[in-house]
RNA sequence: GGUCUGGUAGUUCAGUUUGGUUAGAAUACCUGCCUGUCACGCAGGGGGUCGCGGGUUCGAGUCCCGUCCAGACCGCCA
């Protein structure tokens, strides 16, 4: 038998006890004629004690030539410690040691196995496996673990079923590009792996399966970043005779439910924000309203005062931040300088330091006065001793200069908690989006999602003012789902195409599957999904997911420790007649 | 496609601003000592293609050009 028990369950009530351990060497103190072992498994950490005199001098021998990460099995008898560690559950007890035996050695690895590991990004995905020993990391996947366990609990409880759909499917140009995949039996053609679910969720409500989910692998081409992997998983879910209200609510549901079981944290209905409000009031669709900092539009006060660049912006927008007034120049250069940024591109930053004693000094005061920013100061609800921050220019651009800047206060201030949470349903988003490099509409969240009902008659002459039956579950700032009422009409869903610059042929081909369900009962239907890695992430107090993910891929999309991608033998290549261009 | 940051001992980093003796520290590793450690302690030791290529210079870890790798971000992600 190789083991009695793990590591981390023996305690005082197991003294002696003959018990048999095995695991990895975490640690080695050797103390001369005592020496002392952290024996390390999945569950804890567990010490073994060697001493001259009392282990048998085999045993004594056979210790000084493990090293760390051996892997060895260990029998003893569970006594008290004569000195204790309060620090770890086992910290009462340790095991007097009459046998060991090495299961397998160990080079010295390449980094240190430890919550603090002095590993590096690089090295520790090389070797994810070893890094995978440690506490951290096996702590995060406990808790993926446990949000995949309660959420298919509770889906369950509210009659979804799992229904897995095909990964090898078929590539559509909308949206992100498709990773493919060379078919062999047909040749010159490929498969697509999916982006999402999407239509076979919608084909499986047309076929009466009327609450769906999946726990379900998604791919995307696209460049990554820390929240973002070539392949992700998704909570992917779809409900037919249902309206938008439902699925915010049943999936409401599961926030906090899963805030409850997890955390043990309660939170309160989930306030509804229009898209318009949240571009309006924090330039993004997904606001962190985990604090406040609202925009406030200055246009009315700021402008027609000789002050050209506001004079001639189409927006003025500020936000005030409570107690900054004592900002040095050199804070508020570094702001300037960070709206400045290629990346944000804001030209400048207009400041207005609201004393302690009731003045204004501003970084226009050559324009306006006293009682001008007095005015602003109003409409921003500002008290002495706070500072107003106030950029100005194209509206859509202007708004998500300040989304950053505010982000950024929010940093400073230390007012964005990684354990507090915020979740909201940002809705009513537009249907259609303006792309400037193909110059046509392209459906802001999927070609699928029904508009609203009352402004279909806006489609010809007004498309960009559209609203969609969509929704985002946005928390901490983070989108963390987002989903749609979908089309479930065949002739509203061919007039969609038409609007996204489909010709009928085009439409027929790619999607003809699709509307010819659509002729036989289709109920009406709608769904979400929800970035699983990325919610398991802001669970764990995280802005990255990588962490989260047992083998995830670096920001170029290689795998590291497999290095893949790779090139394939020439035989494979002739196999599925495909030639690399040189 | 672009912007920025980094690459020096097994590892994490300092040294690069201002070119100049034998490139340092911590940790890990090896050896010895140590009977209550738990980040054990003490003494000693080994360990370097300064990412790679080219250039400037009497002389390059340091300056210049190119390139590769890693990370963050912008574009992109219906």
């Amino acid at each position: 038998m190789h083991r009695t028990h793990t590591c981390g369950e023996l305690r005082l009530e197991n003294a002696k006890q003959e018990v048999t351990l095995s695991g990895w060497v975490q640690r080695i103190r050797d103390k001369g004629g005592l020496i002392w072992i952290d024996l390390r498994d999945r569950y804890g950490i567990t010490q073994l004690l060697i001493e001259e005199g009392r282990t048998n001098d085999e045993v004594v021998k056979a210790a000084r030539h493990i090293g760390r990460e051996f892997v060895i099995k260990a029998k003893g008898t569970v006594i008290e410690r004569s000195s204790k560690n309060p620090n770890i559950p086992t910290g009462e007890i340790e095991i007097d040691l009459n046998n060991i035996e090495v299961l397998n050695s160990s080079k010295t690895p390449p980094f240190t196995i430890e919550d603090k590991t002095d590993g590096g990004d690089e090295l520790r995905m090389k070797y994810r496996y070893l890094d995978l020993r440690r506490q951290p990391l096996r702590r995060n996947l406990e808790l993926r673990n446990r949000l995949s366990i309660e959420t298919r609990k509770y889906l369950d409880k509210e009659k979804f079923f799992e229904i897995e759909t095909p990964y090898l499917i078929k590539s559509t140009p909308e949206g992100a590009r498709d990773f493919v995949v060379p078919s062999r039996m047909n040749e010159g053609q490929f498969y697509a792996l999916p982006q999402s679910p999407q239509t076979f969720k919608q084909l499986l409500m047309v076929a009466g399966y009327d609450r769906y989910y999946q726990l379900v692998k998604c791919f995307r081409d696209e460049d990554l970043r820390a929240d973002r992997q070539p392949e992700f998983t998704q909570i992917d879910c779809e409900m037919a005779f249902v309206e938008q209200d439902d699925i915010l609510n049943t999936f409401e549901g599961l926030v906090k439910y899963l805030f409850k079981t997890v955390k043990n944290i309660d939170i309160p209905k989930l306030p509804v924000m229009e898209y318009a409000d949240a571009m309006k009031y924090y330039g993004s669709d997904k606001p962190d309203i985990r604090f406040g900092m609202k925009f406030v539009e200055l246009n009315d006060v700021a402008q027609n005062k000789g002050f050209a660049i506001f004079d001639s912006a189409e927006l003025v927008v500020g936000i005030n931040a409570e107690g900054c007034s004592d900002y040095s120049r050199k804070q508020l250069d570094k702001l300037t300088d960070f709206v400045r940024k290629p990346q944000i591109g804001a030209k400048g930053m207009v400041y207005v330091k609201f004393n302690e004693d009731g003045s204004f000094k501003s970084s226009v005061d050559k324009f306006y006065s006293q009682d001008d920013l007095k005015a602003w100061a109003d409409k921003f609800g500002s008290k002495p001793g706070d500072l107003m921050l106030i950029l100005s220019g194209e509206t859509n651009k202007v708004r998500k200069q300040l989304n950053e800047l505010r982000l950024e206060m929010g940093n400073q201030l230390e007012l964005r908690k990684s354990d507090v949470f915020a979740p909201l349903w940002v809705v009513d988003f537009p249907l259609l989006e303006w792309d400037e490099d193909t110059e046509r509409f392209h459906a802001m969240h999927h070609p699928f999602t029904s508009p609203k009902e009352e402004d279909i008659k806006m489609l010809d002459k007004n498309p960009a003012e559209v609203r969609a039956n969509a929704y985002d579950l946005v928390i901490n700032g983070v989108e963390i789902g987002g989903g749609s009422i979908r089309i479930h009409d065949r002739d509203l869903q061919k007039l969609m195409f038409k609007h996204l610059g489909f010709t009928d042929e085009e439409a027929q081909d790619q999607f003809g599957f699709l509307m010819n369900a659509f002729e036989f009962g289709a109920p009406p239907h709608g769904g979400i999904a929800l970035g699983f890695d990325r919610l398991v992430a802001l669970f764990g107090g995280s802005d990255s997911i990588r962490d989260y993910i047992a083998f995830p891929k670096n920001n170029a999309g290689r795998d590291v420790m497999i290095d893949s991608p790779s090139v394939i033998a020439q035989s494979q290549l002739d196999e599925l007649n495909l030639t690399i261009k040189k």
